[in-house]
DNA sequence: GTCTATAACGAGATAGAC
DNA sequence: GTCTATCTCGTTATAGAC
């Protein structure tokens, strides 16, 4: 049991990587099979179809980031430097090529099944409440000053944040999404 | 001759079409073909690999979108205005649930051929030197006030529209977009 | 310039032995 | 749980007739 539950949790290290790097679409069992050094029968025993795989690594991905977020929130820190958190997260998952899980998915959207169509929509809605979260508790304790819905710019600085990765992963030069990055957070705060 | 123009530039509708919507991985020649008329084997004539297609679908695609930044230079504005109608050439892409071209393939971008990498890059680099006009000229005129190099802010400009069109395209709803895109070109002015 | 036919390969997936 | 073997289908691409 320890077995499968590690057999799974590598599969899913192994496609995680290869569907950041090269999309659901650029992937296959085949890859994930030999870089495991198993056969994709293998695969297919832990993961039926490559929906359920894609599915799988979309909650995986989704309980991971709710972590962090949650351990953003355990410090009791002012509004700004939860948001500069939350830009590292992203900067985090650039760092070897990869494109946030969910972004590179958003661009496939189209030609997912519907299940991991709804885990990707599901994933950007926690995210957006979290930073609505954020920047209505930066508001209420002066830290922070907007106009408009705070969902309306949560949604802006997810998209932001998005974009930036997505425009920065072909260069190798981390420090061009940081500026990116920290310049669309000065703009808010 | 006229029908090799028409023919190919038909093929080049359909297949801009299907890239933006499913992506460079996510659409075949028989998709092509089919919506056509016509046999896989005339697409090959047209554009001998998949390849060749990529390629010539973003140079007309970058021209006209250069054509479109030269519209909006012709007309003398403030910088505001021309970021707003920049902006909203982001926004007529979303209309039939595309993504940007050059987005989309910025998230495919380690599984593209080589050539196709590089045009891609190019895409981005002049709209990047385009905004950076703007926002200089913007700011010698007394219009615009912003800190940091041109180029930096640019490319925050450039990629947090991309974000937008990221985000948005699942969404039924093109107001999503354009809340979230003049709530980022606000941040600026 | 478009067709038919086909090659050559890789994809997702299943059956059944071990 | 993992294997070998295989199926079926879709993919890019080419040869050669019309």
């Amino acid at each position: 049991m320890a077995d499968q539950i590690d057999t799974s949790a590598r599969i899913l290290d192994a496609a995680e990587r290869l569907v950041q790097l090269r999309g659901f679409n650029g992937f296959s069992y085949a890859d994930v099979a030999a870089e495991l050094g198993v056969t994709k029968a293998s695969l297919h025993y832990h993961f039926p179809s490559k929906s359920d795989l894609g599915e799988a690594l979309i909650v995986r991905y989704g309980e991971r980031f709710g972590a962090a977020l949650e351990a953003i929130d355990a410090a009791p820190s002012e509004a700004q430097e939860k948001l500069l958190a939350y830009a590292d997260l992203y900067a985090n998952v650039l760092e070897d090529h990869r494109m946030c899980l969910c972004g590179m998915l958003a661009a496939e959207y189209k030609t997912l099944p519907e299940p991991m169509q709804r885990a990707v929509l599901a994933f950007f809605e926690r995210n957006e409440i979290w930073l609505a979260g954020v920047l209505e508790q930066g508001e209420s304790r002066g830290d922070l000053h907007f106009t408009g819905s705070s969902q309306d710019l949560a949604r802006a600085i997810l998209s932001a944040l998005e974009g930036a990765l997505l425009t920065s992963r072909p260069y190798d030069d981390p420090a061009r999404f940081q500026t990116t990055a920290r310049r669309l957070i000065a703009m808010v705060a």
